[in-house]
DNA sequence: GCCGTTTTCGGCCCGACTGTTTTCAGTCG
């Protein structure tokens, strides 16, 4: 069992200890343990030790040895014993808003309801109504919820939601109450997958801000108003969220509903340690406010530089910042060219001619084409008796556009044995070689992390392509090592990809910062098929410096003339 | 269940809002 896969058992096991209305430190405890084992570099074994696993801030000696188990034998009793006695569907009605543990736990012992549905007959049958802290609105937001949860899964891609997001932000800043504002939240931090969107204000007049709000065109239904607090729901479903301050307040309170969660629960304990109490309206000691004008200054009071906001996820920022340690993160600017480009020679929809102009308008100094390769029937792949033209039509557009670099590449499918799908004499007349899984996605943990090995160890591979094959809220990850597939690439001297398509964003930022510390330099690609795709490569930035990417740690914000010579290193010395 | 420059016991982040109550429980972030 990977690290994933146990963490994932950890978080379960907390909320199930939480239906049965277990202790909340515990729950906590268990929830703290997940997260530092996926923070954390260690690789899990056969070889793994309890004291290693122990070392780790956040597991115990308890949790430690249950870590321990779950390698060795796939299984833990105290997880199975309380998955035996909590219906599965108690966990569905979790997503219900307005439903926690507590009520749901209520409903199970009393009224025997253990499904979304069973809970919905319930309601209907007006069940609710008299029991103890429930009532007529409770039932009937509880019904609300329930269509919610049927309509929507209530994640959102980050991508889905940009543009409207910036425009109703840009309705609260211009709105003539609003004395500062900023969006927050998960949005604010470059999460891949949103639950909602988040805005602070400061003001004056809260109360005519917030009507403000909840009028704004876009709202379809208000969920909450109060004077600091609204909420209210889109077309789509999504919510956004508003909180106002005073004008004094704002730096506290962006940081505050910045998170994120985990971020701010460590940097409070760190401020009680200090004697210094944190929350929303300001940084406290002996009941006088520490004044800050910013965030900067914020973070100021505790010997730390300033934490850019995609990093605030407690994955080490607070002790770099206070070592002075944190990354000079990648920025948009940085990149210099864009590689792994289909066109018409398969399954994209520009020529290689209209992808050089539109790269040149974007201040672009090189493409990397990369068509699929034979294998991929249903993208039309490039066949072996194509590769003339292919290659000669890459070297005529570079002719037309004088001062523009085109790197020749082809995405080559990893067969379910390993190998590539050319034979080395074709592999060996191109610049670069994206390798990809395309097919065969079932294969064993043990069986798919070896076949990639072996794609990365082929003399031929320059860059691995969306390394984990996830697609965001619609399919998992392949099963894969991916810590393994980091190491074989830092000892084969493999490239990996950010995927930069906001459907994938693959390599993991989660991951990349693992990848960074091995040494491993990635590429940020679109995968773009369509022109209006060679921009999606901004989503793989903000990714980059989620993990903690620099320029250093990118391939593609060389020059063309380095990379072009890296590219040439590389293929000498694979 | 975890943790420790006061501690191996006794803490563990904090506040807004709703709906239920008539001072509070539950949920959410």
């Amino acid at each position: 069992m990977d690290k994933k896969e146990i963490s994932k058992i950890l978080n379960e096991i907390a909320t199930l200890l939480e239906l049965n209305d277990e202790n909340p430190f515990k729950i906590r405890a268990y929830q703290n343990a997940a997260r530092a084992l996926e923070a954390s570099n260690i690789s899990l074994g056969a070889e793994t030790k309890i004291k290693d696993l122990e070392k780790i801030k956040g597991i115990g000696k308890k949790i430690a040895s249950n870590i321990k188990t779950l390698i060795e034998t796939d299984d833990l009793d105290i997880y199975q014993k309380l998955k035996q006695s909590t219906p599965e569907g108690l966990i569905d009605m979790l997503k219900i808003p307005s439903l926690g543990p507590k009520k749901i736990k209520y409903l199970y012992d009393n009224l025997d309801i253990e499904s979304i549905s069973e809970l919905e007959l319930a309601c209907t049958e007006n069940k609710l109504v008299n029991l103890p802290n429930f009532g007529q609105k409770t039932q009937e937001n509880i019904l609300k919820g329930i269509n919610i949860v049927k309509k929507f899964t209530g994640k959102y891609l980050y991508s889905d939601f940009l543009d409207e997001a910036e425009e109703i932000f840009k309705s609260i800043k211009g709105c003539k109450y609003t004395v500062r504002a900023s969006i927050a939240g998960s949005m604010r931090r470059k999460k891949e997958v949103i639950k909602d969107i988040d805005i602070v204000a400061s003001t004056n007049a809260p109360r005519q801000l917030m009507d403000f709000f909840t009028k704004l065109k876009q709202a379809k239904k208000i969920i909450v108003k109060g004077d600091t607090k609204s909420s209210i729901m889109l077309q789509s479903g999504i919510n956004v969220d508003i909180r106002t301050v005073n004008d004094e307040q704002f730096p506290y309170a962006l940081h505050h509903f910045t998170g994120s969660k985990e971020h701010n629960t460590a940097l409070r304990s760190l401020a009680k340690k200090n004697g210094i109490k944190i929350n929303e309206y300001g940084l406290f000691k002996d009941g006088k406010i520490i004044g800050c004008n910013n965030e900067e200054e914020l973070f100021n009071v505790f010997s730390m530089d300033y934490i850019p906001p995609e990093l605030r996820e407690n994955f080490g920022e607070i002790e770099a910042a206070r070592n002075g340690r944190l990354p000079k993160l990648i920025e948009m600017e940085d990149i210099k060219g864009i590689f792994h480009i289909h066109t018409d020679y398969s399954d994209g929809n520009m020529s290689i001619s209209q992808v050089c102009k539109k790269l040149i308008d974007m201040g672009m100094q090189y493409a990397g084409i990369s068509d699929h390769s034979k294998t991929a029937a249903y993208a039309n792949g490039v066949k072996d008796s194509e590769i003339d033209d292919y290659l000669k039509e890459m070297e005529e557009a570079e002719s037309k556009f004088s001062g523009f670099k085109i790197f020749k590449g082809i995405e080559s499918d990893i067969l379910a044995d390993g190998s590539l799908d050319y034979k080395n004499d074709i592999l060996a007349r191109f610049d670069f070689i994206i390798a990809a899984i395309h097919s065969s996605f079932n294969l064993s943990e043990e069986e798919m992390t070896n076949r990639m090995i072996k794609a990365i160890e082929n003399k031929y591979t320059t860059i691995v392509a969306h390394p984990s094959g996830r697609i965001l809220l619609a399919r998992d990850p392949y099963k894969v090592n991916i810590t393994r597939i980091i190491n074989a690439a830092a000892d084969n001297n493999v490239d990996l990809e950010l995927n930069a398509n906001p459907h994938r964003l693959d390599l993991d930022w989660r991951m990349l910062k693992y990848a960074k510390e091995k040494n491993v330099k990635i590429f940020i690609n679109p995968d773009a098929h369509h022109l209006e795709n060679l921009i999606d490569y901004r989503y793989g930035v903000y990714t980059a410096r989620k993990g903690w990417l620099e320029k250093e740690d990118v391939i593609n914000t060389m020059d063309s003339k380095q990379i072009a010579d890296y590219l040439k290193k590389k293929k000498k010395e694979k």
